[in-house]
RNA sequence: GGGCGGUUAGCUCAGUUGGUUAGAGCGCUUGCUUGACAUGCAAGAGGCCGGGGGUUCAAGUCCCUCACCGCCCA
């Protein structure tokens, strides 16, 4: 690398101003291909492949967390000194860029029919080539340190290899297939979707009772006489799972009872219905088998109204006797549940609504309807027919397409469909194994729940963007041929062929995204290093789409599971706890954020306080504190830098030890270092940033800007002191700037530009650096609790001035009454400063004329080891002061209550572990003696005012 | 119907394996151009940790139960 961007030692500007170097940092990482990974044989490596987002989509919030998230554990890990890839690239979205095409060629006054397959494609790549960068370049702005040079996207030449590769070979293995069964249509996409595209709604609608005419034994027609033998391939619907077929209850179309009104019956059952218009593909009643109330009437056949059809009475245990009447229509064309029960009893399949969401020449007189334009009419003829028993107010469960929100239609068609049972086995094998993980743990359960109820994925798609199925009909003999390549001729007939006009489920490319992209089926360096890849980041929203499905296609082309950890974050929302949508009109655009915040504060504010796997909310005055703190830490440096003028580190053989620092102040701040240092490494390896980033934001503002660099103001100007403050707070800076780089890079990598180097170090920038490590510092108890003990002083002393209203920064006398009185004269410079006293007075408990130095007339603080005093003659309200310290004696006396009692019970002396009692008994002691110099001099006081 | 998550300060949320006096940010009140920072500093107010029961020396944390909110699955 050696290109160094080491500053000019030229003044940092007074504000922090994001837009002033962030994209020149990026430039400068991607000139020197600080993002780009080799393959070291031999040397530990990180690897993340992104979730790929939709290649036309616009970066959205989901997004900028999601990236945020990955990125952290990218930079992290590349600090720690692992060989590192983030491999990025974007998703063709099948469905909804085919829909943006088509609404384009709307806006144009055409459709993609006229303008046939070719055409159309070759409009969907143009629009793929001029927008398809928008949202990485958005990505690059967030700061995402991707490796772009191994960038893949779902349908170029690498990708599409691997997902023919992977159909063919399940095809091969019988794991594909294709047949007329039970599908979910979406009129709005028009297109089959598969069962998790479809959302299932509670909606308001009615309950239909329709009572259907019994047939008399003796009106049946006589073609009913060979019915028990009837076909069992019936309409050509494929047996579900090969569940064996065993008898035929075949319905019988009559003209005689078509049209007939109620009237014309005596012997009715009546049936309910949400979906009365699909009754005119109804092909049996069915009850509960171990219902009193039919039991006599199964095996006999009734008559459908408005179509005339007789239809069979069956029994079956999936009737629920609760709902409605207790006998329900059986449609089996157009119900998943009726569906297995057609195939378990051998019904009739009439298809009466087609994809258009129409009715079908099966409908009669209704043919050629809109489906819900049918069922007003449907309702109509059969109150006018008489056959309307009653409606009912019902809520009930519909489905709708995950895309679109149309109420989906249920039917049959023949597409093609991935068997799931043998592929879940090994996935669900691999997590209960725990060689797969997820974090938080909970989302395990559902994974498992998921996978063990599986059923088959319908992976066709009636659309043109995306990977066209690799199978070919002979149109001669019809042969199906399944290949890698096009077949010229039928391989059976020699006749001509035609390739499948649908396409595959995006989801099926994106499952194989983590060896797709690294060049499988070919045995590539990338897969041998970089596969399996560490972790996994994503939305819970995703789990089933897209964990789950990478997870079983790796398990059976890898072997192995894709990734080793998952974890799952939850949802933006917007400042109300609603989720972000287009419709409401609620979204934040990350970018204008980025332009008025920052990009390190859009970071910042996305993990800060967020908990893995549950939902944020997200609002302005978030980010404002996260740039805030940006503006805080680039202040301190300024301080740091302006008084570290002229001084250069020592090498780091020459640095000074922690334990042998002159000032307890700088080996205050080290131990708080280290201790930070741990926090972060151990929030960190579980894989909780928001722990990590609100324990660094604490150091840097609380512990390091707050204190010691105030404390520092005192031991620079000491040229005793001097040098070894420089040293430390240059080191603090350093370790500060590199244990946020992973949250905050842009600011980190900037502010770390202007820091010198030690004597004869190699400068190298920070996103290369080494992450600050436990161990290399130490925690220092002495100088916690002395220094403690200081801060306790100083606000003791803040508070009494606040209490009676003197002004921040107006000098007046304090007196501190200690047991150790050397050790507050070192501390006198600090206190003076920190708390504006002018002059300090320090008395030992050993003087002997103490009590007649003690103040009078003043205000007292009780800190450990010490007394402070603020003596205010002449201004000092006694009452007021009196009552001020009984107050302090009540709080201190309810916890003296507490520890006495809990020092006091035997069972807690002997059961609780060693420290717990230590602790409680050191709290005991220093409350008592507090307590008592309070009561003291509140009957000194009480004296006084005698 | 099954499962999961939530209920902690006015608001938004943290609170590992039970163990000091339950925290943070924002907001609020008061006072400050303090030689890095007003994007700031200092001080302060504000909480029967949803209700009830239990386990334990010890419960915001574990168990049971109820209520409400949200999500997923059927």
């Amino acid at each position: 690398m050696g290109n160094n961007q080491k500053q000019e030692p030229k003044t940092l500007p007074k504000a922090y101003e994001p837009k002033s170097f962030e994209s020149k940092w990026y430039k400068y990482w991607m000139d020197n291909e600080l993002f780009k990974a080799s393959v070291v044989p031999g040397k530990p490596r990180f690897c993340i492949v992104i979730p790929p987002p939709n290649v036309t989509g616009a970066l959205h919030m989901g997004h900028a967390l999601d990236t945020t998230l990955q990125d952290i554990f990218i930079r992290y890990n590349r600090m720690l000194g692992y060989e590192t890839l983030w491999l990025p690239g974007t998703d063709h979205a099948s469905i909804a860029t085919h829909a943006k095409i088509e609404e384009m060629l709307a806006e144009e006054g055409a459709s993609r029919w006229e303008l046939g397959r070719e055409k159309f494609l070759e409009r969907a790549w143009e629009w793929k080539e001029k927008y398809g960068h928008i949202i990485t370049d958005q990505l690059k702005t967030m700061g995402a340190s991707c490796d772009w040079s191994r960038e893949r996207f779902t349908m170029d030449e690498v990708c599409s290899r691997a997902v023919t590769e992977v159909f063919v070979r399940l095809y091969e293995k019988g794991l594909i297939y294709r047949g007329k069964y039970m599908v979910n249509f979406c009129p709005g996409c028009r297109t089959v979707i598969s069962d998790i595209e479809v959302n299932h709604e509670d909606t308001n609608g009615y309950l239909y009772y329709i009572k259907y005419p019994l047939l008399g034994e003796g009106d049946l027609p006589e073609t009913l006489a060979g019915a028990s033998q009837g076909a069992s391939e019936t309409n050509g619907v494929n047996g579900a799972h090969g569940a064996p077929r065993t008898r035929a209850l075949r319905s019988f179309e009559s003209a005689s009872h078509a049209g007939t009104p109620a009237g014309d019956y005596t012997e009715f059952m009546a049936v309910a219905t949400t979906r009365p218009e699909t009754m005119l593909g109804d092909t049996a009643v069915a009850v509960n088998p171990e219902d009193p109330r039919y039991g006599h009437l199964v095996g006999r056949y009734a008559v459908l109204p408005l179509v005339g059809r007789i239809i069979p009475i069956i029994a079956d245990e999936h009737v629920d006797p609760e709902f409605g009447t207790g006998a329900v229509k059986i449609t089996p064309a157009h119900d998943p549940n009726d569906f297995d029960m057609g195939l378990r009893h051998g019904l009739d399949f009439v298809s009466v609504i087609n994809t258009e969401g129409n009715m079908t020449g099966e409908a009669g007189k209704y043919a050629g309807l809109e489906r819900y334009q049918c069922r007003h009419q449907v309702l109509a003829d059969l109150k006018q027919l008489g056959y309307m028993v009653k409606t009912e107010e019902h809520r009930h469960s519909v489905g709708h397409c995950d895309r679109c929100s149309s109420a989906v239609e249920p039917l049959i068609s023949e597409q093609w469909f991935v068997k799931m049972k043998p592929l879940a086995g090994p996935a669900l094998d691999v997590v209960r194994q725990g060689e797969v993980s997820f974090v938080p743990e909970r989302f395990t359960k559902i994974y498992q729940h998921w996978m063990e109820n599986i059923r088959d994925w319908c992976i066709s798609r009636q659309l043109w963007w995306g990977h066209r199925i690799p199978a070919w009909y002979c149109d001669d003999c019809g042969e199906v041929i399944v290949a890698r390549t096009a077949p010229e001729k039928c391989t059976k007939c020699g006749g001509t062929v035609h390739q499948d006009e649908d396409v595959l489920d995006t989801w099926f490319s994106s499952a194989l995204w983590p060896f797709s992209t690294m060049g499988w089926p070919d045995d590539t360096e990338d897969l041998r290093y970089f596969f399996p890849t560490d972790i996994l980041i994503t939305g819970y929203d995703i789990i089933f789409f897209w964990v789950a499905r990478m997870i079983f296609s790796s398990m059976e082309f890898m072997n192995q599971p894709p990734f080793h950890h998952v974890l799952i974050h939850g949802l933006v929302r917007d400042a109300l706890g609603r989720k972000m949508s287009k419709s409401l009109g609620n979204g934040i655009d990350p970018l204008e954020v980025v332009d008025k915040y920052g990009a390190d504060a859009l970071r910042i504010s996305l993990v800060s306080g967020v908990a893995m796997g549950s939902d944020m909310r997200f609002y302005d005055e978030k980010v404002e504190g996260a740039r805030n703190f940006c503006n805080k830490l680039w202040n301190a440096a300024r301080y740091c830098q302006s008084n570290l003028e002229g001084w250069t580190p020592p090498a780091p053989g020459n640095q000074p030890k922690q334990g042998e620092l002159s000032t307890i102040t700088s080996r205050w701040i080290l131990s708080r270092l280290e201790r930070t240092i741990e926090a972060v490494e151990d929030a960190l390896k579980r894989y909780e940033p928001g722990e990590a980033i609100d324990t660094i934001i604490d150091f840097v503002w609380n512990q390091f800007c707050d204190w010691y660099i105030e404390f520092s103001k005192e031991s620079l100007a000491d040229p005793e002191t001097r040098e070894e403050t420089q040293f430390v707070l240059w080191l603090v800076l350093r370790q500060s700037l590199a244990l946020l780089h992973p949250f905050a890079p842009f600011i980190t990598e900037e502010l770390w530009s202007y820091l010198p180097e030690p004597a004869g170090a190699e400068a190298r920038p920070l996103i290369v650096s080494d992450y600050p490590a436990p161990g290399n510092l130490s925690v220092d108890a002495e100088a916690e609790e002395l220094i403690g003990n200081l801060i306790e002083v100083i606000k003791g002393i803040r508070n009494m001035r606040a209490e009676v209203n003197i002004p921040t920064g107006k000098r007046e006398k304090a007196v501190i009454l200690a047991e150790k009185p050397g050790l507050w004269e070192t501390f006198a410079p600090y206190i003076k400063r920190l708390s504006w006293t002018e002059p300090l007075e320090i008395l030992g408990q050993g003087d002997p004329d103490i009590e007649a130095k003690r103040p009078r007339q003043a205000l007292v603080s009780v800190a450990t080891g010490a007394e402070v005093f603020l003596p205010l003659e002449g201004v000092i309200d006694i009452d007021k002061e009196i009552s001020r310290l009984e107050k302090t004696i009540g709080e201190i006396q309810q916890e003296l209550d507490k520890t006495a009692k809990r020092l006091s019970d035997k069972e807690f002396l002997e059961k609780a572990p060693e420290h717990i009692i230590e602790n409680h008994r050191k709290r005991h002691q220093d409350n008592q003696e507090k307590l008592q110099a309070l009561k003291n001099r509140v009957e000194l006081l009480l004296k006084i005012r005698e």
